[in-house]
DNA sequence: CGCCGCTATCGATGGTTGTCAATATCGACT
DNA sequence: AGTCGATATTGACAACCATCGATAGCGGCG
């Protein structure tokens, strides 16, 4: 299993000095690209769009699996690299796993890429 | 050969209605998800923050390869995904291919990921 | 013209990944 | 206990990709 990605760590040692200011190190680099890997798939984004546009910003695997059209392992896979990557968090009430949004996570790697 | 990305489509079809606010639809899923492929590689990270810190936001490839530490075909192969994603320009002038960043790449995908 | 240095393309290869069917796990309810 | 429904894990397979060596194209320069 992969480990929860540090994305404090990447901005932390690159505060203001992000991709465009200064070079990244191998490692830095590594760091956010393995963080954006995890956002480069159709099925994740969507599955982040609709959970994002739920209501509490959370939304049920089964409520999941329709509008995606995938199978019910795809989508569960693709749960797992995003709350890995530290973009969902899991929460099991009941039979029902929950999903929800990690407040700031995507502002972060979205701070890292812009000029300003 | 991958076709140019449009990266204005996906913000003029998603405007004022990014990732957060209502879910993507496949097409916009694949399309933003083939442009941050283009940058999910730490090679490619590295190679655009090495061409951000650059003189006028513009380098040489012979200035590339060492840095990356990675053969000369491959900085060239990445280099042309750079440019394919819309995020890079390449000019040659003489011997030398010049790489230059595109103003306002970057800022187009981060605006797509935030919340506000 | 002929050589040389810079860059791009080609072909091959090993590794990664998205996907599914099958199966396991686990909670709820009877 | 036993069943059922929801979710996760496993194993397998095809597609994709990053990388390199070899080679081709192409300016500059002697």
């Amino acid at each position: 299993m992969t480990t929860t990605l540090e994305l404090t760590d990447v901005s932390a040692s690159a505060c203001c000095a992000p991709l465009v200011r200064e070079p990244l190190t191998a490692a830095e680099a590594e760091q956010l690209a393995t963080t954006m890997k995890a956002l480069a798939d159709p099925a994740r984004l969507r599955l982040l769009s609709i959970v994002a546009a739920s209501e509490n910003a959370e939304a049920c695997v089964c409520d999941l699996i329709e509008p995606i059209g995938l199978s019910q392992p795809t989508v569960s896979h693709h749960l797992k690299v995003l709350t890995n990557a530290g973009f969902l968090t899991r929460s099991k009430r009941g039979t029902w796993a929950y999903f929800a949004l990690v407040p700031g996570a995507l502002d972060r790697i979205s701070q890292l890429l812009v000029a300003s």
